[in-house]
DNA sequence: TATGAATGAGAGTTCATTCAT
DNA sequence: CATGAATGAACTCTCATTCAT
């Protein structure tokens, strides 16, 4: 027990580094030296606990959409109307800026320099996260609570722009909190989306 | 007429064929080597008319933001009402992706890699581009004509969010067209923004 | 013994073979590859031990001259009368002539070569070994050993001058000894500047 | 006549911007590019005047030497004495410092960068100079004027090694005129070879 | 396990030289 | 004669990865 405490560390720090390092300057502006030594690490060290540096940032991606992935499910199934999951979703998702900030940056800005296998594995997850958000659309629509002129696919993509955008600008020490921004984003789209009250009236 | 009208130019070459690369590999998986490759020229002759690779990235980025920036202020001019302003940017902007698509794949996913020098000069107009769109928020606020509880901010980067991140998913061959899908966007951000009209009648 | 003294180490062997290279065909007449090449490393090797070809050319000046200047020093201090010390001075330097000729090959010949940052370092050392040189001139003038009418800075630098070239045309395998040819300068100089015995007796 | 003066005037620009840069940063610290720009001509017509740029280099070479050479053999001849001369040869071949300081620093700078072909004809000359100082202390330590312990090679590389040092420190702006160092030098070297003057009263 | 000296393929860049105009 | 855009071989240097200790 102690044992697996202590070589968990060993990786966690190798990530926080990376993290911190590959969000100021990118995957290819770090190298494995400067990982390491700030770390604090050797290089054999570093690869005892990754084959390469392209796995290191494919673990990055991964717990990244994983811990997503997981939570929109959750999220997903525990409400009723469709405009009440949409909520619980975004704000679940966006809750996660403050802990893994860093780690969506590299998600959103270094993706395109996965290895092959790599990216794969990350887009299927990608894309079950979109279906999610998808499915909520489209049950909005067909129940009637959303306007019935949505195109469901692009709303999804208005939705997810507005939503991610949100990493190139959002600071935790800035004006507002992730939770009022994500409150603020539901208001938005809500209004854009669901049917005129008058004509439910 | 005389001359580089007919003849594509050799920096054009240049620049056309990195946008190809870049925009597939990222500017970090594509060499020098390749880009010349492919533009059917010599690396001499590509150090002739860039002094480094880095240059290009910025050219790349500056021909980008200096045209969008050009036409945002024209379309900002000629209309009268907020939204109708709104409408002629968005509209604008977004029919950009047919003929920068590259280079705005390029500009979202690589200007953390701008040498510190050439980011200063972008970072500037593209705070422009966005003071743009910022002022006709705040004036539909302030005339009355979108919801007085709008945060101008967030609404603003919400918006840039949306509009932006259709580079993610754009494909000219799809089935909508850029137009389609602007005017969409239009309808969503102005559901989303315009104060409720029973209340004015 | 235990270490390093059996073993020619990778760093010396880098500088044995640049120093060969170096006093046959110049600073700028050698590559890095046939540095390595000449050591039996690789090139990663070359920068595992040296930042750049520059501090290479560096660490060579800087190890001549802190030799010769840590010799001058202490031949300096161990003799009474200016001449004997002028001796003991100028037959040190000449000895090293037999150790450190392409050293002193690549010192004269390439120290225009050198970083700034790495020429003020070796100008300095430069600069105190004439000093010492200088000093006991003017030594030689004070006590009225050597003739009063000497320009104590023309004379240093004529015998700077007169010693330093033998770089240009000493072989160690010629006709005279290093030796011998430190005792004819010393004689050759002796004469030149040492008052007349008549007109003191 | 004017079209041969304005031809010299062209390769002469380019000699002189060139050595004015030389020797500055020495031969492979300038380029082409600098030269033309610097004698405000154009690349063709760089080549269209010099074959190579080592051929510069040569050219600077033997204009120099030529020079020397040819006052040498001049100086030689019209005095008596072997002091008698070998002054003559000194002061001669000193006094070119004023008008050649950029030549000689590159000559004794950058001699080791000439082609085989052009080093063998500089080489030929210089110990034809070489030669003309030999040939002066033999005739003085045959005669009798010199010492006859003299080794007349050692104190012939002893004499070029203290006047072609010069080009080191010699600065036209310093304390002492270039004539003053010279006769300087000649009465060191004197009071060194001349035998005592005793032995012949 | 952990280390860090050593590797080597390949990157970006330079620059003397050429040649169509 | 003159131009300067274009060439391409050769250069210095980088850095993810390996492996003897």
């Amino acid at each position: 027990m102690k044992r697996g405490a202590g070589t968990t560390e060993f990786r966690d720090r190798i990530i926080d580094a990376a993290l911190v390092l590959f969000e100021r300057h990118g995957f290819h502006g770090v190298t494995v030296n400067q990982i390491v030594e700030k770390a604090g690490i050797s290089k054999g060290g570093f690869y005892h606990h990754f084959t390469s540096k392209d796995e290191l940032l494919f673990v990055i991606h991964d717990i990244f959409i994983t811990y997503v992935l997981e939570r929109a499910y959750h999220a997903n199934q525990q409400n009723r109307t469709p405009s009440e999951r949409l909520r619980t979703i975004i704000k679940d998702f966006v809750s996660v800026f403050d802990i893994y900030k860093a780690h969506l940056t590299v998600f959103y800005q270094e993706s395109n320099y996965l290895k092959p296998e790599h990216e794969e594995i990350v887009k299927k997850k990608r894309h079950e996260f979109k279906e999610i958000i998808r499915s909520v659309i489209q049950a909005g629509v067909d129940s009637g609570e959303f306007r019935s002129d949505l195109s469901v696919e692009i709303t999804t993509m208005a939705i997810l722009g507005m939503v991610n955008w949100t990493y190139k600008w959002y600071q935790r020490d800035g004006e507002k909190t992730i939770n009022e921004i994500a409150e603020y984003y539901i208001d938005l789209i809500l209004h854009a989306v669901v049917a005129d009250q008058q004509t439910i009236l």
